[in-house]
DNA sequence: GTCTATAAATGGATAGAC
DNA sequence: GTCTATCCATTTATAGAC
């Protein structure tokens, strides 16, 4: 019956935890099924009942990745003053998207050769997106040559601090400095 | 005599491009090492004549990328004008970077499990970075800060094409506002 | 649902003849 | 220097018993 589903459900669930844990220690290509399994309490083949087969887990994680940030984006109050938001934006996205370095590759890099997202994971990136544009719109800035330059501005602190300073904050420190230098053009 | 080693090197550059297109068509660790020899002409065996194991391959190819960067940034004339220095700046590094998006995640970014450059092969990258310290120097830019705001902006820019708008040029298109924002606060 | 056993493929690396 | 043959390890995935 539903207890069965429930079950299922449940053991899913843990097999991606472990997943993210294993991915978090070893990085995303890093641990093969048996570990995995291992880690679960199980043999490999045993996973093929929950996912029929690895990418299908790349892809449920980059479902839940982008669930998250939508979920943290949507919780997260944005001020009505324009440079208060942005900062408050940047600040947000930034430690969200550091927090986890490979959380950070699957979700904007293309790291696991032949992966590609479906259509059900890709789905909440969009609203991510859709959601930010808002943002934007309500203060004021619909241009999308500014979105870009936002977008890359952000993204390449983040890739700055997570590949050249990991742990560290050398970027992090730039980002009301950031939020100032685009504020000035843009706003 | 030194026939042979001219003969040994002629051979090592000859994989070694061939490795460069193969990483091209398929990707950094898209291709194994009998697809390599196929593609020189010889078995995968042979291939230990002139590489004792594939990441010195690898090693290679990042020692190569950054001796390119290096010669391609001392042939560059850079203008006195801070404004269209910058600019130069920009595009030279812009554009090479995103001409080849392997050598871009070979050189900046951590994408081989396992591979750390020897000493050797990263050598020339400090000199590329000293490079640009200097041309900064010049212009009255000597704040660590600003040079990283400078290099999150440009990789930035560099990433966004690259991974959201290969063959494109949507985030080159922004590269003179780019730096008329960096100049309006770091000059 | 979980297991053992194993297929099937991949891919780096070595031995030793020529 | 190049080859054939092969080793050896890895890893995804399947078959079929329990």
């Amino acid at each position: 019956m539903d207890r069965r589903r429930e079950r299922h459900q449940a053991t899913r669930s843990e097999i991606l935890a472990t997943a993210w844990s294993l991915t978090s220690e070893k990085g995303l290509t890093g641990w093969p099924l048996r570990e995995l399994a291992a880690a679960v309490g199980m043999r490999a083949p045993s996973l093929y009942v929950y996912f029929p087969a690895k990418d299908r887990i790349y892809d449920a994680m980059f479902g839940e990745s982008y669930r998250q940030l939508l979920e943290l984006s949507s919780a997260t109050p944005l001020p009505d003053d324009p440079r208060e938001r942005l900062r408050t934006m940047a600040v947000t996205f930034f430690d969200f998207a550091v927090e986890n370095p490979a959380r950070l590759q699957l979700m904007f890099w293309r790291v696991i050769p032949g992966f590609e997202p479906s259509p059900d994971a890709y789905a909440p990136s969009l609203q991510v997106m859709d959601l930010a544009r808002k943002a934007f719109a309500e203060i004021g800035i619909t241009d999308p040559a500014a979105m870009d330059m936002w977008s890359a501005l952000l993204s390449g602190l983040i890739s700055q601090q997570a590949s050249n300073d990991p742990g560290g904050d050398r970027w992090r420190q730039l980002l009301d400095d950031a939020v100032d230098m685009f504020v000035r053009v843009y706003l």
